[in-house]
DNA sequence: TTCTTATATGCGCATATACTCATACTATAT
DNA sequence: ATATAGTATGAGTATATGCGCATATAAGAA
C-alpha cells in the first residue's frame, strides 16, 4: 500500500499516468511528450511499474508500459480516483496536447507496435 | 494531488489514519497506542493536516485530530479505498488491540474530550 | 560485422524526509 | 505565581529520492 502511494506522490510520474490512460506508451514517448530525459523517464516507468500500478512488454527495441490489470482489478476504487483526477491536473492540458503531435509526428518509430 | 500521496506514503501515517478511521484522536493517544515517540507523533500528524486529510481542534491542553469532512467529501474514491485498505494493513491488529488497551487504561487525560 | 535506436542502470550530487533530543509554547491545576 | 501536562518546533543527523551524465545492454538495420 505504501509503494502504490509512494510511487504516485511525485508529479511526473502523475504527468506519465494521465497520459498513459490515454493508452500504453514506450518510453521515448513519454520523454518527447513530457520533454524529460531518456534515463529520467524510464526511471519514473521502473517505479510505477515496480508498485504494481503499471505493467510492460517489450517488441522489437520498444519497452510498452500500460496500467496493470492486476492493480485495477486489485485498487478499483483507488483506480476510480485517479481516473477523475488525473485529468484534472494543471500539466494535463498541455501535456495532452504534445501527446497529441507525438502521435502525428511519430517521433519515434514506435507506432510499429503490435496493438 | 501529490500533497495527498505524499502524506499517505509513510508507513507510520497509515497506521495513524488506520485508527483515526475509528474516531478523533489526540496526539499523545497516537503517541501510547503506536510507541511512537511525541514529537514523531505530532509531525506526522501535522503532515496528514498539511495535507488536507486531517483537520484538527484544540479542547484544553489537546489537540485531537479527525478526518477532514472537506477530504472525504473531494476524494470520494480514495476515501473509500482507504476504508477498505487500511484496516487490511499488516500492522492493524495489534494496533487495533493497543488503541482498545489505551481507551480503558485513559493514559491520558483527553478522554474528557467535549464530543 | 558495424551502426543506429531504444532502454536500463551505475555514479555523484543536491535536496527532501524522518528521526531524536532539547526546548518553546499553551492551558490547566495548585 | 509556580508547577504540570500536552503539543509544536528548531537543530542536527542519517537515509531516501530525483536528477543529469555517462555507459551498458538489447534489438534491429545497413
Amino acid at each position: 500500500m505504501v509503494d502504490i502511494f509512494k510511487a504516485l506522490s511525485e508529479d511526473s510520474r502523475l504527468r506519465i499516468l494521465s497520459l498513459i490512460l490515454e493508452g500504453e506508451l514506450c518510453v521515448c514517448e513519454i520523454e518527447a511528450c513530457l520533454k524529460m530525459t531518456q534515463s529520467n523517464a524510464s526511471r519514473h516507468l521502473t517505479v510505477l511499474k515496480k508498485s504494481g500500478i503499471l505493467e510492460s512488454y517489450k517488441h522489437a527495441q520498444w519497452t510498452y508500459y500500460k496500467i496493470s490489470n492486476g492493480f485495477i482489478q486489485e485498487n478499483k476504487e483507488l483506480w476510480e480516483y485517479l481516473k477523475i483526477k488525473l485529468i484534472k491536473l494543471p500539466s494535463y492540458l498541455s501535456d495532452y496536447e504534445a501527446y497529441q503531435k507525438c502521435k502525428t509526428q511519430e517521433l519515434c518509430n514506435c507506432n510499429k507496435r503490435p496493438h
